[in-house]
DNA sequence: GTGCAAGCAAGTGTATACAGATGAACTCAA
DNA sequence: TTGAGTTCATCTGTATACACTTGCTTGCAC
């Protein structure tokens, strides 16, 4: 279990708390706003810099970031709700999930984005059919893996935001930031080129059928895609499992 | 707008913080446990006790509850994660959502709860089955309607247990907490006798796929029943809605 | 009465205090 | 060297302190 809180430390300080201006500055990005920690924290897990079982101690985490423990535990309660982190005897931790509760993740998910490919062949304007073209047009013609993960990652925003279910489209972004935890594994798999070609396909496909407001086809060709996408994930994270043994 | 904080407060006590034992036990039924404050909250909103649009503050509940601010905030943090409470200029009000937003949820929990219908005809042990049923034929043996509500509830729950996936289970536990808010105004519908024939009928119909691990028809049939318990609810919200203007 | 501004009560976020709990390190007899 | 007991540093939850903000109230000129 990697026992990391978090990147280099600025420096060893055991003042008790010099409000330097200067060095909050040079620590942190922080936009002042409340609950700013949270984001910090949160990208920090997500971006797998803190991986699953990456202890978080409040205390260290506090004083990291030159703030109390008060605000930190926040962070940290919210990360909790969130499902990407757990409370451990001391601290927290970066959730660990086994394979099977990814396949779950990934049952939720087919669930929730076919219900919403459904949602987006009914209920999508002509802006957010342009929008949807947009981003698959841009996606066609990058080449760079880590821009074709977002490019790919903003056309699935896109479909749902065509979909008009806000509920829908939080719980999808709850699952893919507990899915993403885990991108440095998978990602070697799905960033494949034949595989990149393979998503363009299936993304025409449903980009065709919610254009021609054929419900039933957006809803059938998402679970194709969604289902062939956990495959790849699962068959990865199997590889990886086994070469980590 | 309501603004109710909450049941009727012990006395005016205005002492820095006594902490009389006896006091505590009178005025709550707190078992210590870190965290109780939030199921406490998460039980008067959920219970209808504090409704939408109920405007909850810190310093009041925590007066109330003879606890600091502290863990009040903390339960407060984790009910707004729930989707349960939204940030105020002042304190935190118990979400409002409007029809169209009750219809969103609906969605998601047509698209998880026939997810986990499916998963269930799959993976369902004979265990599970055998509460399925005894759950079943206890619903169909009762007339109290608070009783069958509970039970109807449970049926759900089971079914979920069968499907294995604790991920969609979870969301469901919260997609539901946040429809219970507004069982007051839905339930004088759902408890008409032909629906609850109805949904008996419907249950069964499910059951019985699950029973010959028939995954489509689980599905069809739960996406059927849930379409129907969403129509009846909005029915009623609309009427409900319509009787306040 | 009406409108405006000063004053004030009460809320907000964050820091810190403090009393337990707990796990790691340390001691020492065998 | 080992294992049981003891210390101790540190973490945890909660209470409290404090500075800052905000919106209501009050009083006064008009």
């Amino acid at each position: 279990m990697t026992v990391v809180t978090g990147g280099p430390r600025p420096q060893e300080d055991h003042s008790p708390r010099e409000r330097t201006r200067e060095e909050d500055v040079a620590t942190s990005q922080d936009d002042g706003h409340p609950g700013s920690h949270y984001n910090r924290i949160r990208q920090s897990i997500v971006s797998g810099q803190a991986g699953p079982g990456t202890v978080l101690i409040p205390t260290v985490l506090s004083t990291q970031y030159n703030v109390s423990r008060t605000p930190v535990r926040e962070a940290l309660i919210r990360l909790e709700q969130d499902g990407l982190v757990e409370r451990a005897t001391r601290g927290y931790v970066v959730r660990t999930r086994t394979p099977e509760e990814i396949l779950e993740i990934c049952e939720a998910r087919i669930a929730l984005e076919s219900s919403a490919a459904q949602a987006a062949a009914i209920r999508r304007t002509e802006l957010d059919l342009a929008r949807l073209v947009h981003v698959h047009e841009s996606t066609a013609a990058t080449k760079d893996p880590a821009e074709l993960r977002e490019l790919n990652h903003l056309w699935h925003v896109a479909l749902r935001e065509a979909g008009h279910n806000t509920t829908i489209a939080e719980l999808m972004d709850r699952l893919d930031a507990q899915l993403k935890v885990y991108d440095s594994h998978t990602a070697p798999a799905t960033d494949l080129p034949d595989n990149l070609s393979l998503i363009l396909e299936e993304h025409a496909g449903i980009l065709d059928a919610v254009r021609r407001r054929d419900a039933g086809a957006a809803r059938d060709r998402m679970i194709a895609h969604q289902s062939r996408t956990r495959d790849l994930r699962i068959g990865a994270l199997a590889r990886s499992g086994r070469a980590a043994h």
